[in-house]
DNA sequence: CTTGACCTTACACCTTGCTATAAGGTATAG
DNA sequence: CTATACCTTATAGCAAGGTGTAAGGTCAAG
């Protein structure tokens, strides 16, 4: 199988693939005469634990730890299932931290509407921003956000 | 006041202001003879609106918009309410996503807690993983995590 | 007159996971 | 023989919001 055939196998592109082998999740493929890449039924199902690993969660870096280890005949399954609750703690905190932001912003926007900016002061620039954070409430913690991002399902 | 003590009156980096003033957020400032930025309360005050603007969650694209309207001698409350109010509904969006992607990685960690891996198939790289989608209750729909992101707070 | 804190510019780099493009070689059908 | 679909490599770029570094100019204190 070429690597068009895989990538349409796996519903992604062949650069994809591509970029897999560049970082270290795939090995070097055989190839034909011509230096076509040639994969195999084992291949396949690499690049299918690749995807759903990511579709749980797991980065690139992390599902590459994870290869490295079945590569050297250990079974990975252990780390495979502290990542994953360390992936449930940081999406339980990032709820939470986009719950909070939401509570405010739609704080912030109820107020607006209540008092709106007719009373606009001259030097402010918007006055519905200007007040919002003065009133200061609203501490946010120090890089409360600083780890959080989106967990790369695609 | 020159740049250091804007940025520090402000809590983020010099580079960050002048990375503001690329931006096309900030005017060019005025010089000392040496060629220093000099800043004016009003400065302070601009720089003081991107921050609140960015911690309500606004780009700095959607900031530059409002500051270009202000600029132009237009009051931007409208623009800034409807934003807000989109930024409302991706936030809750955003919650909605990460709540299934917890229940589904929480119910494949106790699937995986209650039937451990000793029932390791030989050619499987971890079975956890692979035995999870094949199960296959679960359709990610296409491109529901397209746009989501981190939302900016510092 | 030197030390050190501050300022200047320009450019590269970071994160993640790819996608896009250029410029070319190969395989197959008609 | 040619069109076209596929493959190869290398390189650049995206999103977003900055940070880091190099190489140098400026200013006050001691």
């Amino acid at each position: 199988m070429k690597i068009g055939e895989l990538a349409r196998q796996i519903g992604i592109s062949a650069q994809a693939v591509r970029f897999y082998e560049r970082a270290g999740l795939l090995h070097e493929p055989e190839r034909t005469p011509s230096g076509y890449r040639v994969y195999s039924a084992a291949e396949l199902k690499r690049v299918r634990f690749i995807r759903k690993a990511k579709e749980l969660g797991f980065s690139l870096t992390e599902i590459g730890d994870i290869l490295r280890m079945h590569d050297a005949g250990q079974v990975p399954c252990a780390q495979v299932m502290a990542i994953a609750e360390r992936h449930l703690r940081e999406t339980d905190a990032e709820i939470k931290r986009l719950r909070r932001f939401r509570a405010e912003l739609s704080s912030a926007l109820g107020r607006w509407k209540r008092t709106p900016a007719r009373a606009v002061t001259g030097n402010a620039i918007c006055e519905l921003i200007e007040r919002t954070i003065d009133d200061n409430h609203w501490k946010p913690g120090r890089g409360a956000a600083k780890h959080a991002r989106g967990n790369g399902r695609a």
